[in-house]
DNA sequence: CAAAAAAGTTGAACCAGTTCAACGTTTTTT
DNA sequence: AAAAAACGTTGAACTGGTTCAACTTTTTTG
């Protein structure tokens, strides 16, 4: 993840793409970029996109009743980001989406994706792939959220995804892990007393 | 979902299909019968199928550390269960899947799905679909379990799956929306105090 | 670089949900 | 039909994590 992804690369991660379907296939996606603290997605509008990290970061968010702000997804290079529910029944979203750090990403239409996936098979395959992968990374949550003491889902997500950790501030990482900014401030003094 | 469900109904929902391609794709399914309480699935084996609902109810749950089940996945008529992580990435599973009645279900194996999303551009379309819807589902179940309270989890439950919450018993619910069985036992007594 | 805004820390009171143990009820098995 | 097993309920003590408010540190902005 050092140097810059492209989609290109990451497509072939999956597909065996020629140079042709590889440029029809990039040709999808629109280059932007956003300044920190920039929304991309807001409730009550329809999510038209979903995104892929070029550079940057980003989070989405639901804000619930009380106010506080619940992270539901966490996206750096290579990662994607959107309401899904939203995007992908192109139905009013439920969530933020906003850049934590100024970020170049790709972004594809809902219709363009349509097209792209009825245009050529391998498209298909590619897309029922990272659905397939978002499903059960999403059973993983759930799984943890079920099973495991606040400092245990830390401890997985330093663990598992250490440059996670580093690129949002510490109240982000708190709501996405479902503890308060306060409690997982104590968790860290504790980590740091009996570590040295 | 009066009369048991057919996979020929069931994916003429997502991709149009002629009569040779429906009788190609359900023949890559096969038949079988669990009694209450039998095994689909257990922690450390490879899940080799997925497994649709014709007849019956089903769980997937994982035993934490502390002895408790949590349930991870529920699934009655149409719908579809395994571990996911276990199957599609042909890992040993960290679940149990097992019939919480007699049950009829319709198996594919792992290697008999990919055969069938290679042989027919619709039948990848269809695979791609529900995987889509699978992601968006467990997204939904992120984003309660981080914003609502117990009793929110639960009158939310019972408004969009009222069916589940018959078909199981209660501590079975109760583990599933993430909860002791006592304490949903308190509230479901204080909704009858206050409703009549 | 000063001021303001955002992010992080700490203590003390509090509470939503758990734990444990005992008991009642329903379902299954023989 | 009796016994056993599974399921559900209740009370009382308890705890993991929250809340609130005040404060310190870091980052952003003019």
């Amino acid at each position: 993840m050092q140097p810059t992804p492209s989609i290109e690369n990451y497509v072939r991660k999956y597909v065996d793409l020629n140079d042709e379907e590889l440029a029809h296939f990039a040709s999808a996606f629109k280059e932007v970029k956003v300044k920190k603290r920039q929304f991309l997605i807001q409730p009550n509008f329809v999510a038209r996109h979903r995104y892929f990290v070029l550079k940057g970061a980003v989070r989405a968010y639901v804000v619930a009743e009380d106010d506080q702000d619940n992270t539901i997804q966490l996206a750096i290079e290579e990662w994607w980001i959107s309401d899904y529910n939203s995007y992908m029944f192109q139905q009013p979203a439920s969530m933020f989406v906003m850049a934590v750090e100024d970020s170049t990403l790709l972004q594809i239409s809902f219709e363009d994706e349509q097209r792209l996936k009825a245009s050529n098979y391998k498209y298909e395959t590619f897309f029922r792939m990272i659905a397939e992968r978002a499903a059960a990374f999403m059973q993983r949550r759930v799984i943890t959220s079920l099973t495991m003491s606040a400092e245990q889902r830390y401890d997985l997500l330093i663990e598992k995804y250490p440059e996670m950790a580093n690129r949002f501030p510490q109240y982000v990482i708190a709501s996405y892990l479902g503890m308060t900014t306060e409690f997982l401030s104590r968790i860290r003094k504790q980590k740091l007393r009996s570590k040295g």
